[in-house]
DNA sequence: GATAATTATGGAAACGTTTCAATTTCATCT
DNA sequence: AGATGAAATTGAAACGTTTCCATAATTATC
């Protein structure tokens, strides 16, 4: 370890101004008031309604603001306006790739038109969550998004209930009047298990959330539809619903590849799963596509090269992200409450080189 | 797109409180103390010097804070105590697992302490990134864990010189009077150098970032350190220094893999770069270890993944961002101004299995 | 039981904005 | 020129805390 230090002097802002303050401290409206000859009030008109000022007292004000080297003071906005211009993104794991992609698309919406927005990683804690919505909602931020990691949470349903700000759920469901922008999982899944059915496979393997979220529910519902539809029997031993984990990803495949009729084909139906599975199938010596077909959920990096790209079934999370910021700001904006809206995005699959027809 | 409507009510809190207010506006300080029949100051301190007050009517007060469901308001505090419990944490993209990574170590030792960090993802624009400073000392944050774009772009540097909020620079190298955790990138690059050239390579190349930050200077420097330690001519033309991004890596991977005299290993220093190299490589033809050897920097799912794990450079993401978050807890503390702090981290070599001795 | 020392409390003044009613200024119309 | 109304400005009151200083209540000391 290296410690080293440099003898500068912390420049000090000159505010070439007539007026010599003693300190340093920071210049005030009152101050640019003083320094321009008008009234405070004034100052906070020629600041935000600007047309309302008289061009040539906007100047004078103008020219005090550059010389003062003026800037209003956040916090005192935010204690009188009763707003921050913040908005929480609540989630379990920001190293989630598609989160990190999802928050990408909110913050350029939201900080376009001036929010700024607090990452929350709840680390897939309940209580973590529930403490996040709290401060949120206490005068932190004007609004939240949340991709909980539970819907049946009593501590984060009663805050949900009671909650003092706009919010907007992503990728989640719960009865009550709040927006939300889902995914339409269960389609996605009856397409990609039939496409493998039509490729001849029959043991077909599931790993996915579970029923506690609407991704775990959808996605087992389209994967057992798909089935039913072609009128074959649902491999129910092969239906692995429970985490997102890439842990959880890595032991059910384990125990897939292990089972005497093992599968001949996989669904990592979840980001994080995926990595596990394929570390799995790495560790048993199991290659994609010859010694088994996979299908993932959601580009990642690892999606896209793993040793070629993988068939997945692909989702817009720009648009995802982008709807969920409109939402929010619509609410926000408070023109007039409009009805609860949920709006879900379709899927679509895509073609990789993981799937092959099953071997006779 | 599918639109739905609940008709439930929002639920209103229920004070439950004697004292009957007509609107559901949230309950104030002033209200605890009429209620519990105190002033407001012994309101104040109840909350924050329980111990300072009676117990007897710390008991009252508590008992009125119940009933009355009152939680101080974040805004007034911020405003009145001139902090906000924040922290601004800007780096160029968030979807880069480093960054991801580096960010929770650093939510969690802040959080543990209090507080939030406000995420800003600038998209390598300085502009974007001068403009995330600015708001973020003027009352929106009381310090600042950034990796900049740049170590020379000229808003930056103005803006670092009259920071008003401490800062930590990551990863970055400023002569200004800022902390700042650095990583020791000569050191590992030279140990990762020079462990090809003893497996017989010569013909090594390295794509990383431009000269204008830290890491792309100091890991040129180790590469070229060691091919002069072993008494060996540095390959120049195998440098390829200019970026961080996957864009670049690709771009300089797919020259190299069509150089006549093609290079028999290859240094992916940075982690969007190796997707970028292992893109190339793919729409190539060519396979790691056989055709080339690989060396990686930093883990990350692709990494640790591709076809097997990559022989990597790693480096304590952990450490270094608990250590950038306690540096600023210092100097937010207050006690007393010490000494500006550089602090470098080791980096050590993983043996993966994408290299092999060079083929006679 | 009186006085001094200690500890708890009350009341009011901040903090830096915005906003609103009241006032002044200015231009226009008769 | 005086009346009228519109436009621009002022001054003060919020917003909900914290933090003083002064006073009141309690405890300790003799």
């Amino acid at each position: 370890m290296v410690s080293a230090t440099w003898h500068e002097q912390r420049h000090c802002v000159d505010k070439g101004t007539g007026v010599t303050k003693g300190l340093d401290k920071k210049a005030t409206i009152r101050d640019v008031a003083r320094v321009s000859g008008v009234s405070v009030g004034t100052v906070s008109r020629s600041l935000n309604a600007p047309d309302t000022v008289k061009p040539d007292t906007l100047g004078k004000v103008r020219a005090a603001i550059q010389s003062l080297g003026f800037t209003p003071d956040f916090r005192a906005q935010n204690m009188r306006r009763r707003n921050t211009m913040t908005v929480g993104f609540v989630i379990d794991d920001i190293a989630n790739p598609w989160h990190a992609s999802c928050f990408k698309a909110v913050d350029a919406e939201m900080r376009e038109k001036g929010f700024s927005l607090y990452l929350v990683s709840t680390n897939g804690r309940a209580s973590e969550e529930a403490a996040a919505i709290d401060m949120l909602q206490h005068g932190r931020a004007d609004g939240v998004i949340m991709t909980l990691n539970n819907e049946q949470d009593a501590r984060t349903i009663k805050r949900l209930k009671e909650l003092k700000i706009p919010g907007v759920l992503l990728d989640r469901d719960i009865p009550l009047d709040i927006d939300a922008v889902l995914t339409e999982h269960a389609t996605g899944l009856r397409q990609a298990t039939n496409y493998l059915i039509e490729l001849g496979h029959r043991r077909i393997a599931i790993i996915t959330a579970g029923s506690d979220i609407r991704p775990g529910r959808e996605r087992v519902r389209g994967f057992v539809e798909a089935f039913e539809r072609a009128g074959l029997p649902v491999p129910r031993d092969l239906i692995r619903s429970q985490s997102l984990s890439a842990d959880y990803g890595f032991r059910e495949a384990t125990t897939l590849l292990q089972m005497p009729e093992r599968p001949t084909a996989i669904i990592a139906a979840g980001n994080r799963i995926l990595v596990g599975v394929l570390r799995a199938m790495q560790q048993q010596g199991v290659s994609v596509p010859n010694d088994i077909s996979l299908i993932a959920c959601d580009r990642s990096d690892v999606a896209m090269l793993y040793p070629g790209p993988i068939t997945l079934i692909d989702r817009p999370v720009e648009d995802i992200g982008r709807t969920a910021a409109q939402l929010l700001l619509e609410r926000l904006d408070g023109k007039g409450d409009r009805a609860v809206q949920r709006i879900a995005f379709p899927t679509h699959l895509i073609m990789g080189g993981s799937c092959l027809p099953v071997r006779k």
